[in-house]
Formats: C-alpha cells, structure tokens, sequence
DNA sequence: GAGGGCAGGTTCAGTCATTGAACCTGGCCC
DNA sequence: GGGCCAGGTTCAATGACTGAACCTGCCCTC
C-alpha cells in the first residue's frame, strides 16, 4: 500500500497478505493475470493504470512469486506474465471480494457469472461447486458475461474477454 | 487506496469492491471491527495506525455501511464502531485472505485457528464447517490463538485477543 | 469550582507514492 | 534507413500518508 508498505506489529496473516497485495491496483493486476491476460500492453489498456506503476506491480508481484515473467512462446522478443500456483491460491480471495461487490452494491445486473466447466454449476462463495462437491481449480472455471457488462467496449482486451471462456487461458489480442 | 480512490473503466465488482476496503489500513480496520474492537482508542493502540487516517477510515467505512457508529451502551458519552451485516459480509473475504498469507509465507507456526464454536471443527476456505455443512454465521466462529501468537503483547487490545473467544464480542479493555 | 484525565478527534508540515506525459531502447519489417 | 511496436524509464506535479501537537467535551476528584 502506500508509503510504508509493511504493516509493523502486527501478528496477523491478513496483515501479511496485505503487505504483497495491498497496494493500489495490485489485486485488480492479478485479477487481470487469471482472466489471462499475460502482456504488458494488454494490462496497460485494460486497466487504464499509469504505465509506471504498472511496471513496479508487476515487479513486485513476480518478486513475491505471484507472477513469473518469461519470454512469450510465439514472439520469443516479447514477454509475458503467467500466474503461479501462488498467484492461482489467491483466486478464493477476489471470488469472495467480487461476490462482496456485487452483493453490497447491488447491481441491476450481475457483470460476470463464474461456473464449473465440467458440469456448468455456479461457483460457490470458496470457489467450490456445490453440485460435484469440490473445490474447483481455477483452469475448470468457466467465465460467462452477465447483462449488466458493457456489451461494446473500447478496448481489445475488454472485448476478448466479452466471451464465455476459461480462466488462465491467454488472451489474444494480436491482430489476425 | 491512494490517490483517485475509484478505478474508472473497470466494469467489475471486484473494482467497485476495492474502491470501499481497498485504501491502505482499511481491511485491517474491518478485520479488528469482526474480532471486536468497537472503540477508537481500541483500534488505535491495537493497529498503530495515524489518528488522522483512523479518523478517516472510520468515516468512510460508515458512510458505506460497513460500520455503524453509535453511542456506548455503559457509557453514552462514548462511541462506538459496531460491524453492520454489510461488514460481517466481509468475513469470508478475509478469511480467504488470510489463509493466502499464511500459506504463502508458510509462518513456522500458525498465528489463530478459526472454528465452529458449537462443533469445534476448524473452518473451511469460505467459512463453512466441513463437518455440519453450514456457512458460519460470524457470531458462531470461535476464535483460538495458535502456538505462533506473542504470547505477552504490549497494548492491552491484543492482550485481551489473547483468550480463546467468540468472534463480534466485545472487547473489553476497561480498567476493572 | 478548579484541576486533571480521558475519549475522540482536528490541524499541521514533511515525506513519499501516484499520476500522466514525455522520452528511451531494442527488434522487426519494409 | 525509416517507421512501428512492445516494454519500459524519467520527470514534475499532485495528493495521500505520517507523526506530532493541539483542541474539545465530559467526568471525577479534591
């Protein structure tokens, strides 16, 4: 967060957390990251986030080993970043935080629906599916747009998302 | 969180989310206000937090109904910050976001334990009791501090944080 | 009824993160 | 060799955070 980034004395795992994702913009970068969006122009455009501070979340969250930086597959000149199973383990956490949006502020519509690809059920508060009984992994969720998403959006990412699709599957947004 | 609290173009309950306890101290102030802190001097000792930005925070969180802010029932004189059923929504979002904290920073030993306080069991990912199979109302979480827990603090809040306890009840801090 | 203490703030100057715009750099392509 | 793009860095201005000092009721005691 700012100034100070380390929350002192106190004895408490949230507190932690906080210290590695409680910055300004950082939980919407890994948000963005298990939607799939892995380059560094595509959070620029999708997040509308200054381009300095997106260079020093994306540092910071590959330092903590949330993101990993590595040369893009088809365009080894090019970089992305990929979630790890430490960036994956945080997904629990913004499905409650998104429920808790949608729930407070009550939306007209709901924006996005999260289901079990498998069997097509609606996530529970955890990430688990109450029909199979498990907790899902977050490559079996399917991500599904509600009718309260802008149906036309501006940017290329916005729109790649405007899709059902699976999470963590990369976004392609490079012109055909 | 830090300048421009609100993330335009963000078409996203996550967003609009972080927009109201996504400003630095914030989570942590809900977090003690579910652990039971009702009082400013509580919270102010117990989180090392600027009284500016106490006051702050206070005020933003019951202008959004998450706290409500109210004269003491011992001493009318007095106020204080009680969480809302909003508030208590919030429960399983920290909860995720502690389990994140610790398992990324794999502590040596676990900081607190939360459980069904009518069963006993440890509680699951989004709050429920694997073994009853019901979503915890917060008032039923019992709260036992774990073998990693300074067990002399300094400030008296944490001291009484010390005893295993039901999670929303008071703390007492008065001198007897 | 004057003084002291406490809860619950407000005010202030200084520091430091954020912002938006401008600039830089290395590859690639024509 | 000129232009474009991805992926940054640099910069001044803005504004949030910090810590310390101060203020204001209210209650208690002497």
């Amino acid at each position: 967060m700012a100034l100070g980034k380390d929350y002192a004395a106190q004895d408490c795992s949230i507190a932690r957390a906080l210290e590695v994702v409680g910055e300004r913009w950082t939980l919407l970068v890994v948000r963005d990251a298990l939607y799939g969006v892995r380059r560094y122009n595509d959070f620029l455009v999708h997040l509308g986030i200054p381009r300095a501070v997106l260079a020093s979340r994306l540092q910071s969250l590959t330092a903590a080993g949330v993101l990993e930086k590595r040369p893009c597959a088809q365009a080894p000149s090019r970089h992305e970043y990929v979630v790890t199973g430490r960036g994956r383990a945080l997904w629990p956490t913004l499905l409650a935080l998104g429920a808790w949006g949608r729930d407070t502020f009550s939306e007209t519509k709901p924006l996005r629906y999260f289901r079990h690809a498998t069997c097509g059920t609606d996530l529970g508060l955890a990430g688990d599916c109450p029909a199979c009984g498990v907790l899902v992994p977050v490559e079996d969720v399917e991500m599904v747009p509600g009718p309260g998403l802008d149906p036309d959006p501006s940017d290329p990412v916005s729109r790649a998302l405007l899709a059902p699709r699976r999470l963590l599957t990369a976004v392609e947004t490079d012109p055909v």
